[in-house]
DNA sequence: GCCGTTTTCGGCCCGACTGTTTTCAGTCG
């Protein structure tokens, strides 16, 4: 079993738990456990056979844990497990995810209506014999049944591009409000999720009953889900929910604080604030012993009460983030503004629009100080990808074009495609030309693990490849990544002195902010790149920036933040980290 | 189930909104 199905047991153990209506506390150790081995950069099967202490030391695991692993493991599941998935069927527990729907009302359900099913409540409510349950109404029959349209139409999170560019509208729209004093975007866009499920707004203003009847008029509101003194719920035209919340001036930075989560990470917050005798709430730090208010106006106040530093958005997951600051080791975090080019765009040349020129000028206007071509190779020829005698014609016009002196250095380069047995899609002549090689898989991705992991290692061991782009080749809602055992290519690539990818298209993020940090702690070197497939695309990389700091990523880490000779070094494999 | 500079037992985060409850339970974030 890998982790991610590991982890999975605990979640549903805890769903069954959870409706069973058993100790609370019990159910968020197993929620716990299920986040802890989800986000585990290495696998607890193999670790639980080499060194058990791996896994035994990590806080948050006990003996308990420790005795369902094993099971797990050697025997593929685990009693408790299955004697719940006897108890409860498995098929209710999506109920849970339908909005005003809890544990207490799937059991409810279950035991007067034995609704299994997401049809089968759908058939109660649509039926009338919901209503006929103690505590429940006509309304609540009526509000289950658009929940449940609702959870079908958008059982998908939205891309952090797409959540970040509604909440810049909506905040624009309110700042120009009168009654609108200070307003920001908390939440999971503010630590930069790279999906977003719903939009959170504070909002500071001292007259709160003007300040929402004013957020209702917001144009593109379909539907007004909730609505009191202090905050309002909102459907948006493209099914995005928002969440506004009013708030008195001196606690907004407890409620930036609060809003932006994530909920583990306030969790354990609240329990240091307590330990240290406050009560922390979004209204601010609070002294438990005569309930004065000492903090409240920023954040920095209310992480200074808790005796930490302020600890970025980013990094708010409670993934050792707070022991970090504790420490003094939170690592001062790469920004956009230490990125001195791009290593990897295509132009009219594969399946680009621009040109080498305007690309350059794109990146010049960026602030880069260099830039790399990399157009596609001839395996993909349905979009044009270059083979030999066309990249070296290419490589004579950028040639040319860096002998007109444009400011900036455009690099030759290519994204040549890694074939199924891991060779290169051109010749070693020809690459050997080049300033850079990066190397990706744009084919059979249903291929098994052991065959991907070598098919790649065998591409990163060929002494003129630079950079592993996209390396799991995922596409946001749309494609799951290949098999690939990532720890494995992680250690060849920094054998190799290959550099993994961080690529900032949108619908890829690849890799992903838990990659990332793999990578840092495997001591891989990361190049932060946009794909661009033209040159307004170059601003990509405020989302690959965004996923590399929830990955911990330093400016050393990167090698795009180096300067040109330090760049040329790494890429002429003479120098690595 | 986990954990320990009060503790190996007894704790384990906080407040608002909704609906239908006539005093509060359930859910959400």
């Amino acid at each position: 079993m890998n982790n991610r199905q590991l982890s999975a047991v605990f979640d549903e153990m805890a769903d069954i738990l959870e409706i069973k209506g058993e100790n609370p506390f019990r159910i968020r150790s197993f929620r716990r456990v299920a986040e802890i081995i989800a986000t585990l950069d290495f696998g607890v099967a193999e670790s639980l056979v080499q060194d058990a202490s791996r896994i035994r030391d990590i806080p948050g695991i006990g003996e308990g844990t420790m005795r369902k692993l094993e099971e797990l493991v050697k025997t593929g599941q685990c009693e408790e497990h299955q004697e719940l998935r006897r108890e409860l069927p498995p098929s209710m527990l999506p109920l849970l995810s339908v909005k005003g729907l809890g544990p207490k009302r799937v059991k409810q359900f279950w035991n007067s209506l034995q609704v299994a099913n997401l049809e089968d409540l759908e058939t109660a409510a649509r039926s009338g014999k919901l209503r006929t349950l103690p505590g429940i109404g006509e309304k609540t029959e009526t509000a289950i049944l658009k929940a449940i349209e609702e959870y079908r139409k958008q059982a998908g999170r939205v891309r952090l591009d797409q959540a970040l560019s509604v909440s810049a509208d909506v905040v624009a729209y309110l700042h120009e409000l009168p009654e609108i004093e200070r307003v920001e975007a908390a939440g999971s866009v503010r630590r930069r999720k790279e999906t977003v499920g719903d939009i959170d707004i504070l909002i500071a203003s001292s007259a709160p009953a003007e300040a929402i009847a004013r957020v209702l008029q917001f144009p593109g509101i379909r539907d007004v889900l909730a609505q009191g003194d202090t905050k309002a719920s909102v459907i948006l035209g493209r099914g995005l929910q928002v969440d506004f919340r009013i708030l008195e001036h001196e606690a907004f930075g407890a409620a930036l604080q609060y809003f932006t989560g994530s909920k583990e990470h306030n969790v354990v917050l609240r329990e240091r604030a307590k330990r240290l005798g406050y009560k922390l709430s979004e209204y601010g730090v609070f002294r438990i012993a005569d309930n004065a208010r000492l903090a409240g106006e920023t954040e920095e106040e209310v992480y200074r009460l808790l005796q930490l530093p302020l600890i970025p958005p980013e990094l708010r997951e409670n993934r050792g983030e707070i022991e970090a600051a504790e420490t003094g080791e939170l690592p001062e975090l790469i920004r956009v503004t230490d990125i001195r080019g791009d290593l990897h765009m295509h132009t009219e040349a594969s399946d680009g629009k621009d040109s080498i020129q305007a690309m350059a000028q794109a990146g010049l206007a960026a602030g880069y100080q260099y830039i790399a071509i990399t157009d596609h190779s001839k395996a993909l020829a349905m979009i044009g990808g270059l083979d030999e005698r066309r990249l070296l014609e290419q490589a004579a016009a950028i040639d040319a074009a860096n002998e007109a002196s444009p400011g900036i250095r455009i690099l030759k380069g290519v994204e040549v495609d890694i074939l199924t047995d891991g060779t290169l899609d051109l010749s070693d002549e020809v690459l050997s030309g080049l300033d850079i090689v990066v190397a990706s898989v744009h084919s059979r991705f249903n291929m098994n693990r052991a065959e991907m992991t070598e098919r790649v290692c065998r591409a990163l061991r060929h002494p003129l490849v630079n950079i592993l782009a996209h390396p799991t080749g995922r596409l946001l809602g749309r494609r799951e990544p290949y098999d690939i055992d990532l720890e494995a290519v992680m250690t060849v690539a920094r054998d190799h002195h290959v550099v993994l990818e961080v690529n900032s298209y949108p619908d890829r993020l690849d890799l992903k902010d838990l990659h990332c940090r793999m990578a840092r702690n495997l001591g891989v070197l990361l190049s932060i790149d946009t794909d661009s497939h033209s040159a307004g695309m170059l601003g990509f990389v405020d989302y690959g920036i965004a996923t590399a700091r929830r990955g911990w990523i330093r400016a050393e880490d990167v090698i795009n933040t180096r300067g040109l000779d330090s760049l040329m070094r790494i890429l002429k494999k003479k120098e690595y980290r």
